[in-house]
DNA sequence: TCTGGGGTCCTAGGACCC
DNA sequence: TCTGGGGTCCTAGGACCC
């Protein structure tokens, strides 16, 4: 008979930007802790006692918590410390799927024999992640990726948690809608103003009502979650589909050439970060935040991908212009720009569109090519480029 | 209650092609 | 000449997550 079996682990660190600063800081220790000073980015456990959350204004955190320690963010040492994190999750298990800088989901199936159940390699981790990581890490543990990480999130903090597979309608059901993941304020709050307000609720409601009211797929998504369906299975790490920056400059007064100048920084985050990752893009997209909070996007995508700080920034330069008369109605608060429709960038792509009826351009790319990965990387793309291009040449 | 920076996915309309 | 149906791509916006 086929024995259903938790296998799926959550593992979560907890408050993780905060951890890492009570680690390096021992008069830390015990605290509580707020990282970051015009939004609250982490807030220890001392601190979310008293009502801090992610995601709140400084002011309103500071008031509820006067004698909290506002510590500015080390993007560095977080980094480096998820690396740390994920050197323990990758010596785990050799199916980690991560979701963040801090959370994974690790399958452990099969691993019965050569290093225990699933609560014996959950206690393992969280020993590993302290001894070597040095901050606390909760476990889910549960048959789907679903309870898993709603199993972490109640064992939290500093804990484990494993949900029997004959137990899980006992422990899904009397939670509150907004446990769901993928239910957030607007969700939550349509949900109960239909009477929805735990799971089970959630879980009886007809389902063609639901996509009514939230879209079909998110109708039909939550549906199968409340009932307990759940058949995704853990991933390797996908890759990356945008990479994007942005930049928030309050209410100052500004200017178009200020602006313009603020969008180029920008742009070059983003191409630079692309061009580390060895890919290339062909959709742009600026984001925009006003005065009143309200937002938009605009959008634009290239005939060709490219990592080029020029071309990106051209680009993105022609929607602030579209946007412009947006802008100066609504007042502008933050300017950020995406890159997206991404690709890897082998030197033969940039030959291969550019090339084809136009040596001109070709030199150009060749150019960049050897700015960017230096002289051998042109010898490379020439010998591909070649081969590319030797079909339209005879064309000509 | 009015704030950061980084992402993911879905919806829906319009253009265009077959 | 006209009408349908289907598919893909692009753009803009919305919701959610950490």
């Amino acid at each position: 008979m086929f024995v259903p079996v938790a296998t799926i682990l959550h593992a979560d660190a907890d408050s993780f930007f905060a951890s890492v600063e009570q680690r390096d800081d021992p008069s830390l220790r015990g605290r509580p802790v707020i990282v970051g000073a015009g939004v609250v980015l982490a807030a220890s456990y001392e601190a979310k006692a008293f009502g801090v959350r992610t995601a709140m204004s400084g002011r309103t955190a500071r008031r509820l918590c006067p004698d909290a320690a506002v510590v500015p963010p080390r993007m560095k040492a977080y980094t480096e410390a998820s690396k740390a994190l994920y050197a323990v999750f990758d010596d785990t298990t050799p199916l980690v799927e991560g979701l963040s800088i801090d959370e994974a989901f690790l399958d452990v199936r099969g691993m019965e024999r050569l290093s225990g159940t699933p609560v014996e390699i959950a206690h393992r981790l969280r020993a590993a992640v302290r001894e070597h990581v040095g901050i606390p890490v909760t476990v889910g543990i549960a048959r789907t990726k679903f309870l898993a990480k709603v199993a972490s999130a109640a064992a939290k903090p500093d804990g484990l948690l494993l949900v029997a597979p004959d137990r899980e309608r006992e422990f899904l059901h009397p939670l509150p809608v907004e446990a769901v993941w993928g239910v957030g304020a607007k969700t939550a709050a349509k949900l109960r103003g239909w009477g929805i307000a735990s799971v089970g609720d959630l879980a009886r409601a007809d389902e063609k009502a639901l996509e009514l009211l939230l879209g079909r797929h998110a109708g039909r998504h939550l549906h199968a979650l409340a009932n307990n369906r759940d058949p995704r299975v853990v991933h390797l790490r996908p890759r990356r589909r945008s990479i994007g920056s942005q930049h928030a400059f309050g209410r100052r007064p500004w200017s178009p050439e200020q602006l313009d100048a603020e969008v180029l920084g920008v742009v070059e985050r983003v191409t630079r970060r692309l061009r580390a990752a060895r890919r290339v893009a062909r959709t742009v997209i600026l984001r925009l935040r006003f005065d009143d909070f309200t937002r938009a996007t605009r959008s634009r995508t290239l005939p060709h991908p490219t990592a080029s700080t020029r071309v990106v920034g051209d680009a993105a330069r022609g929607l602030l212009v579209e946007a412009l008369p947006l802008i100066e109605q609504r007042g502008i608060t933050l300017v950020g720009v995406a890159v997206t429709n991404l690709a890897d960038d082998l030197p033969f792509q940039l030959c291969l569109p550019l090339g084809v009826r136009n040596t001109a351009l070709l030199d150009a790319a060749l150019d960049e090519i050897r700015d960017r990965y230096g002289s051998t990387a042109v010898t490379r793309a020439v010998l591909l480029g070649r081969r590319a291009l030797e079909i339209p040449l005879l064309e000509d």
